[in-house]
DNA sequence: GAGTGGTCTAGACCACACG
DNA sequence: GTGTGGTCTAGACCACTCT
């Protein structure tokens, strides 16, 4: 949960954002009510102007609050964004929901990654990677199949996982390979044959699309990623303002 | 384009933030090289370092750049984000691809608002709204279909715009309806007898779905709206990061 | 005119990466 | 150890909204 996020981070901006945070989503200022100033919450806090702004500023790109010159912020919403790691982790995210995350490896292979796997994970030609396809299941039922290649370093110690483990992001994270950022690419495919035996589907039928791209604090890429999802099970959701837009819709790429 | 909304922006932070946009995207940093330390920045550009961290967190919500604590930010790569209103205006988008937007108005009504429409737009039992569908094409080919649920003061201004008029977000900004924040959901949907009509698809084929609330600078809504496009022709991208993430996955909704 | 958020400055100290 | 970005402070002025 965003919250303890912020609480257990050291800054003093992240715990007023989060005591703001709660304070909005249990309705203390009203559904499209008004913040104190920042003035009066910088005293109320008793810090300092800028640390206020910072911790709004967290809420602003969440989409919990307006701002604008002249007036008060205003209540937009109680926010349901997900933390980073959420994001990422299949696993993460289905025991956020309370469902029981599932998963079996179907295939790993190594070889020489292509003219685009070596343009999205920024790898001289002739190097390897690994490559899986894994099923995910929410609480036994199939919602995903999921294609990843991972570039040699991250490869190695994928590979060397059991094959019935259920989360591969937190083992990376011990070994070291952190997760920064992502690029994600949203789009519809239809199932091929693979797709359709694990999903238990029709060949052709459509799945939501969403593409990868997985780097590190570095900005070295460690993962790039398609999960194919049945319809009707899963949603993605974006906030995005005049201030900062970090969404963009364009024509659909070929692949 | 990203570049010249910061340039027409009078504050200081955004033309460093331009510059060094342009920089980044020219290469002059190269392909993941490393940018000047903030303090060099600052000297350059003659601007404290404050205002050169501002420029900086632009970049960094893009995508631009990663920063972490101890060394310099690293070039991530050339982002590809669209202005705001890019995003909310289908025509904008299209003129900005070199494609000719096209439109036809294929039915407005105004009714009661259901319970649904109410939560979204905020509106008292009882209020009308004012509902849109609308057949959006590219080049003369129809890529989407629009369904806009409009609250009173809004739908009024859009009822007395000409059936052929292409663009609805310019006129309605010049009667003073402003955009400032938006959440989307993307999903998969069947379509319906309408949608297939319009597109010419079958009943059922899967298409894209985009439901979007827009809110103007005081919070309030201002458009309620229901986007499928038909598979092949369109997808979103988002950036995000540990630092700031706007996007969330979560079970479908109903509806 | 009073109040508010947006921008900018100058300086300080700290946590972290890297050689 | 040195340099870097992250955090925090205190103060200033401006642009804007609202009454």
């Amino acid at each position: 949960m965003a919250l303890d996020q912020d609480r257990a981070a050291g800054s003093l901006y992240r715990k007023v954002a989060a005591d703001l945070r709660e304070a909005i989503t249990s309705g203390s200022f009203g559904e499209a009510g008004r913040l104190p100033a920042e003035g009066a919450l910088a005293e109320q806090y008793g810090v300092s102007r800028g640390t206020v702004r910072q911790a709004l500023a967290l809420l602003r790109a969440d989409g919990l609050v307006t701002s604008r010159r002249g007036t008060r912020r205003v209540v937009l919403g109680s926010a349901r964004v997900q933390s980073f790691s959420e994001l990422l982790s299949f696993t993460h995210w289905a025991r956020s929901m309370g469902e029981e995350p599932g998963g079996r490896l179907e295939s790993l292979v190594r070889r020489p990654a292509d003219a685009a796997e070596r343009e999205q994970l920024r790898l001289e030609p002739g190097t390897e990677v690994y490559v899986t396809l894994r099923l995910r299941t929410l609480s036994g039922t199939p919602v995903m199949v999921e294609r990843t290649v991972y570039p040699p370093r991250v490869g190695e110690l994928v590979a060397r996982l059991p094959a019935d483990v259920v989360s591969h992001t937190e083992p990376l994270r011990e070994h070291g390979i952190l997760f920064s950022d992502a690029d994600h690419t949203i789009d519809v495919v239809a199932a091929n044959a693979d797709d359709a035996r694990l999903l238990s589907c029709r060949r052709g039928s459509p799945l939501l699309r969403e593409k990868r791209r997985t780097t590190d604090p570095t900005g070295t890429p460690v993962e790039w990623s398609q999960d194919r999802y049945l319809p009707g099970t899963v949603a993605f959701s974006i906030h995005n303002s005049l201030a900062s837009s970090a969404l963009s819709r364009h024509a659909r790429d070929e692949d």
